[in-house]
DNA sequence: AATGAATGAGGGTTCATTCAT
DNA sequence: GATGAATGAACCCTCATTCAT
């Protein structure tokens, strides 16, 4: 090695050692999902992963023995469980169910749109054919704990007259599908395609919402609250 | 081939060849669009396109010179540049806005969602960010258009009073976020994931319809022409 | 690539194809067999015998899925299923059983000492234990049926009062084992470290042959046949 | 480490590790020939080696800067310098030649086949054409003296008459095929593929003996000390 | 002296692409 | 045109070796 390259490593090496065993995971696993999303897993190549990281390639292998494993790992990391917290968030919900709409859907955006998590919607969606076993983990974890929260919701709004009678198992893509998309959109061709015109979270979930509890059809009375 | 063996092959043998010369490239990317849409660019093999296309693998490579042309054939190939003929469609549409947003959406499924083009989307959505010319070419091909199609049946309901004043950048998407939601799971975790539920596509269009159109919110007075 | 280089393939690659697709594994086996016997399994790199059977890596992958498989593929193709015909042959042996004692070690040596399945032996022995499914292949192919052949011979010399009443299970050794030794250091230490003295196969068989019939004792009577 | 935990070790600990420290060495190469005689030397990992042991992967290179060393040492460690000894044993033995023909194979067997030392021998012959400087090192060392001392006893035996005149040169094999066939066994088929019939060093040498005493063919005379 | 996290060259394997037939 | 044997660059993964602690 030329003194040059063993000068330049000095900092690095140390800095990279400081950094400690039980950081690593973690930030292969950050890499990794940037990766996973953008490409694909497929055309990622493991050893961008680990540079991505800051590590050699040898080392993505100490933590994760193959490039599926690393996979399972990223989906399973960035799949919160707290479906639990947010059921008891929505259970102490007070305010109109419409409200309690609004609140979903900002809160999808905000917990998981708008952090890092929110690559693996596309991810799955991309890579369910080529890894069943995830696709059904996710089925169970993610959707299935989600469709019931927001069937929940739905619900409690029919009950208390405030939602027409409706057909809830479809009922729950009136939220998830709108959702999903703006997600999914985000990590493809939104953020690779110039569009034809800026695009606001914020604006596409109002929308989405005021569509979704008073429909596009004009109807004489006033109605509250639209955001 | 020995001119022997070329002598002693029938007329019929001949004749097949021509038939099926012309359509080789056809029944490659079908069987392209099927593969790539199931596993991805990266993960489908060249000869396994071949194969199902029932042709050798020198051949894909006759008609396709590298995998990345066949990719790029393949989505230009199943981008329907019919939006010119569904735009008379709709100009010559009698009846409400409504029942153009119900026919708009009907026929999306009928005419793509139900077709092998389906995959078209959740292949471009999948491998965007790894192919940014051909999301480009989408971008202007299918989604300007399509959106402006969308956005004059829209700007219709607002102009005859049947539709509030609504974000019309915002509002297309509550007709191509759903459908395009229908699309993707459709490929995706639909097609591998034991459900908890049957998913009928004309029920949960009927139902996002409805929603788009009504809203969730219960109303004092009637409706008309809930689906 | 130099044009140097193309034009000193042309030849090589025309020679190359035309060798045929079934002479390929067979050019394969030969070239891991040495080198398989030479550095042993792990040492052994893939390209290596591709090179040595004039084809490219990838090429070897085509006959041979893996490099186990073509461990396996060796050790079956080299490992000759004669020992019916062998058996025959000394059913129909005419002559003393001391000749056929003479006759059997003398064919192990031609038939097989002084081929290219000579070094099988060694292989089997060096890597036995890191495959124990060949290991058991090749006791039930050779070990097993070569045991019985032996057998019988001495067995026909007791039966015959040609030779003393021994213990036959390990007295099959006084054959077996004077020939594995000769066929292992052929592969090994005599095939590298300079010996102190020649070593004729002949010579040493004769001399095994004389030890085991007549042993080392004097005795006082004339013998005839020594060979 | 820290002072303090230094410090907080008891005195046991200190001894513990004076006295480990001292048998480090030893320990990697008994751990290291086993794994070396079972696998091969390109199958064996260094960590594995280390682990065996009890250390750790750093350890082993802090007492063998390399694999090949570590090779090197284990051979040179397990390799008998006692040829004077023996040399000296047979001198001063006491008794008929044929005495000492078996007593020699049953010192064999005691003092090598039996013990960690007998792997040696597999692991030259399997190793030998990848380490010819240590092939090399072992004619030397053991099999020009081990030769030596072979023959010398049956040179005893021809002197005193008791032997027939025999070609010397090939005649130690008669001693050596047998005893290095049984300790190669030992350590391959034997130890993992399941044998039809059990095997016995004592009645193998026996048996052995035998033979190379006293042949297989039958005679008139009484024979003395047959085993 | 001992550790074990980190490295990166090396080797097995895949697969898009070529080209003689 | 059609074939499929052959190629070799590229990728996943291993493991001997290093070195900061």
């Amino acid at each position: 090695m030329p003194l040059s390259k063993l000068a330049a490593r000095g900092n690095d090496a140390f800095a990279r050692r400081g950094r400690r065993k039980e950081a690593r995971p973690g930030e292969l696993l950050d890499a990794a999902l940037d990766l996973f999303v953008e490409k694909g897993f497929a055309a990622t190549r493991s050893e961008e992963v680990a540079a991505r990281a800051g590590v050699s390639k040898g080392t993505l292998f100490l933590y994760f023995p193959t490039k599926e494993d690393l996979f399972e790992a990223v989906v399973r990391e960035n799949i919160s469980g707290r479906f639990g917290e947010w059921n008891e968030e929505f259970d102490a919900f007070e305010g109109s169910t419409a409200d309690m709409v609004r609140y979903c859907m900002r809160m999808w955006w905000e917990r998981i749109g708008a952090t890092r998590a929110s690559g693996i919607t596309k991810l799955i969606i991309s890579e369910a054919r080529n890894f069943p076993k995830l696709a059904e983990f996710y089925q169970q974890e993610v959707i299935r704990p989600g469709t019931a929260l927001v069937r929940r919701i739905l619900q409690r709004g029919i009950a208390s007259g405030e939602f027409r009678g409706i057909d809830l198992d479809y009922a729950v893509y009136g939220i998830v599908a709108p959702m999903t998309f703006l997600l999914m959109m985000q990590h493809s061709l939104w953020a690779c395609a110039p569009q034809d015109w800026p695009m606001d979270p914020d604006r596409y979930i109002a929308s989405q919402v005021d569509h979704l509890l008073h429909g596009l059809c004009a109807r004489p009375q006033t109605r509250e609250g639209t955001a």
